[in-house]
Parts: C-alpha cells; structure tokens; sequence
DNA sequence: CGTACTATTGAGCGCTCTCAAAACCAGTGG
DNA sequence: CCACTGGTTTTGAGAGCGCTCAATAGTACG
C-alpha cells in the first residue's frame, strides 16, 4: 500500500511527537498558541494519540459518542449507512480535519469512521474539552470555530449535490482535494486518491462507472493525467471552469 | 396573502408577547428554564424583535455577520447565489427554527434570507451571546446543541440529495415539513406551502416541473390531495416508503 | 499462475431536464 | 362586471445525462 508516491512522503508514525505541541495542523489544532499550563492539560486530560491501520474504524454508528478525532496523518472515510443497508460517504479527512461532529446532537455517532490508508489520530475527549472551555474563551472560540467550519462545508457541499452536474462534481472534487492537500504542504499538482472510484462515486452522488469515465474524458482533453490512483492536475484553470467557478482571479466574488 | 387555512390560525405578530419568557419554541429557545437574572440579561442585552413581510429580507449575502435570527412565526427562505448567479435555496425556516450559523465561519453572511410571509422574527446578537456564554455554561451548551442540529440536518440533506430519487426526495419533504408542523402544535395532516414550487424543486435539486407532476402523481396515488398551496397528507405510511425510510414503527434502527 | 479486487469500457434504457404551451389565479383598472 | 396583466402551476413532448448491466482489463498478492 504505501508507495512512493509524492503525498505519501510522511514521516513513519512512529517517529512522529504526538504532543499536541508538535501538531502543526494550524487552524483545527485546538492547542496552538495556548498557554503553557492550558496547554498540558489539553494534552494530558484530553488528547489521545493512536495508529490506525487501512480498514480500521475510529468509530462505528451507534456507537456511544465519547471523543472527536484529527486526522494526522493518513485519511479517514466518513459514511453513514441508508434505510436500505448500503453505504453513504459523508467525507474524506485529511490531516488537520476533524471528525465526529456528526455526533455531538444525539450523543451517539451517525457515523462510522475506517481508515483509508494506515493513519495516525489524535483523539479528543469531548466532555472534558467542554468542561475545559468553560473556563477557557480562547478554546471555546476555537471549538465554534470548528462548527461553523463543518457547517460552511456542508452547505458547499449542498449546492455541489443539488445543482451541479457530473462533470462539475467531479471536477469540484479533484481542486477541492488539491487545495487541501496544498494547504498541508504537499504539492498541488500531484497526489494519490486513498479512496476508490466507488468511493468517490459514492460521496459524489454519482455511479463509480460515470466517475471512470469523467476521469478517462478529462484525460483525453489533458486536464489531468490519471492512472489507477494517482492523479496530476495539468490545468487548474481550465478544470476551475468545469466545476463552474468563477475564474478571474482579480473579479472574485468580494463580501463587504 | 393570509387566507384561513389551518397553519396560518396565529395570533397577529402584535398582539404576541415579544420577550423570550414567552417564547415556546422549545429546544431551540435560549432563554428556556434560565434563572431569571440571566434571563433578563438576554432578554434585555441580546434579543431583539421585529416583524417582516413577505419579500422583505433579514439579512442579505456579503453582509457583515452580527446576529442569529429565530423565527417566532411565518416562514423564511435562505438561499445563496451560486457562480453563475442564479439562486441556490439552502433551506425553509420554521418557527422556532434558528438561521444565520452560516456565516459564522468567516463573520460575513454567505446566503441572504428573506420571508415567504409576514413573520416574526427574534434577532440574537451573536458577539454578546458569545461573551454570555462565556460565564453561563448552560447557554453554551445549548447554543452547541444548536451548531449540533445544523450539522445533523445538514447531514440529512446531503444524504437526500446525494442519493435519492426525485419521489423520494419529494416524499421526503412533505414528511418532513408534516413533522415539524406538528412539533409546533400545527396539523400533522394539513397544512400550507408557503414556498413556491420554484423553490422547492431548487431546495430538492430539481426542475420545478418535476415538483409539480410528482404532487400530481401522489394526488392520483391518492396519498395526498393537493390544490396549489394547500397540501393535506393522506397516508403518511405510505408517503414514508416512497421516502425510503424505514417504515415499521417497531422495529426502527435502535442506537445502543 | 490463479484469485480477488478494482478499474475501464461498451450498450441500452429510464429518469429527470428543457422547452413550450396552456390553464389557473389574484389583483387592477376600465 | 369584465378584460387585462403578471405570476404561478399544470401538462405535454422530446432529448440527454447518467444509471444499470455486462464484459474486459489491469493490479496486488499469495
């Protein structure tokens, strides 16, 4: 599984300081920039560090709702399962993302979580982090911060479900993923899929053959190259405009 | 506009009590079994009342972010703009129901919302109910269960949208809204649209047409009947099996 | 080299969209 | 009272996107 591929380049888990001082995940990271005394003991009561190998679950549906979960390295499949049994991708995670939000309403996971790939995670005790916010602004904030980021998410992810068509998901999908991936230092251009066509068929509102073909098109018109997992984007722009983004980039759609 | 039908029987927005004590709007109230110092603090400091017509909108997109909104009675609409510049319908409000976490994210509005009729609506000053929260963690919890049932709902969605077949989203819908009718003490069975058909097919990811001949089908189904704005739900059993939903009461999907 | 899994490619069909016209409704003004 | 207008809803016809079914190909692993 673990090629040498350009997003693989991490440093084996093992090594990795799991103190929460070392966790570089910038905004989701509920530790930055805290004192040092609020710092520990984050870090002691109420952080968790664990390895999770492919295939693994962080947690399963039904499951009594206890912690939230980062990503810190590796990648995490959210679904959720459909009255008739089969399965429905809520997400994909990668490090610096959060997951488990789904739970916090009835107190027990709508969810099931498995690893995509072997996955380093750092688990949060929910109800201690709340009591710890209690007395803590700057945590509490933070912790409103990560819902409404949810929130902002899925409202994207919404309009990309009941409007766009096919090609525009999927094209969507494929920046989405560049960015973030740029966003945590590896390159944009270049990057494996952990998940499979089904997968992302699956998140996409889409059957896994439409999203094979979809890739094979846009690698006839050299927007990407594709094989099997690995994908290099060739032309952001050109796929900006399939996924129906407003291109130019001084004419931004400008808030206030 | 205001015809007697069964879910427009409320008192005229004047004559109601406008302080939170007599709000009923249950879960989502704030104010709901608090001391009365903290009460009246909320009451004084961050709620604030105000009533609108059909059209007239409560905040619009790129707005800058200072308040939640909580309908108190009649209806709202939010919807976004997507690249293009046509309307994306994000959701249909409620009494009792709480809008504007959308924009919490990045303090501007990303969806502007205006009411489908004359309604009620309570306005929280967000930035004072943070500073509230801070020393009541009763109002931080629920304003958590609030972000919480966003996340829920929003999840919901994107599985009907993601998934499901224009009859089943429909289906869907009508239950849906049937439900928290009757949360609100309204007829379960009978009550008004106060969207259009536009609107809704926009909310659903579907073609407004297609909204129409499915009402039409479930009128000669004989599940509904249906006349314009006017919908009363005749078999609600039946309805949730078009939805897919899981339809024996007993034997529904039990967590823990 | 065989097995299991994942991905690709092809053919045909059906759901839902688009375009178009007609019906319906509420309001306005003659 | 009726005609006119603008908006909403209904209904019809046809087309196309994306699904399903099915066969083939590629890859990993024992």
């Amino acid at each position: 599984m673990s090629q040498s591929y350009p997003a693989d380049v991490i440093p084996p888990v093992e090594a990795v300081d799991c103190t929460c001082s070392a966790c570089s995940m910038a905004l989701n990271c509920l530790c930055k920039n805290l004192d040092t005394g609020l710092k520990s003991r984050l870090e002691n009561e109420v952080l968790r560090n664990r390895v999770v190998n492919r295939g693994q679950s962080l947690f399963e549906i039904g499951e009594s709702f206890q912690r939230l979960y980062a990503v810190r390295s590796g990648s995490v499949k959210v679904y959720s399962l459909i009255d008739n049994g089969e399965e429905q991708v809520m997400g994909f995670y990668l490090p610096g993302e959060l997951l488990g939000l789904e739970a916090i309403d009835r107190g027990v996971h709508e969810c099931s979580a498995v690893a995509l790939e072997t996955s380093s995670i750092c688990e949060v005790k929910f109800k201690k982090l709340e009591q710890l916010c209690v007395a803590q602004p700057i945590l509490q904030q933070r912790l409103h911060r990560i819902y409404a980021r949810e929130i902002a998410r899925d409202y994207a992810m919404l309009q990309l479900l009941g409007r766009k068509s096919a090609e525009q998901r999927l094209a969507n999908f494929l920046l989405h993923l560049s960015r973030r991936f740029a966003d945590r230092g590896y390159s944009a251009e270049e990057f494996n899929l952990s998940m499979s066509r089904h997968d992302i068929g699956n998140y996409l509102g889409l059957a896994l053959e439409t999203v094979s073909r979809l890739l094979a098109r846009f690698q006839d018109q050299e927007l990407i190259e594709v094989k099997r997992r690995h994908v290099r984007l060739l032309k952001h722009q050109a796929l900006a405009v399939l996924a129906g983004e407003p291109v130019n980039p001084v004419a931004r759609r400008h808030y206030h």
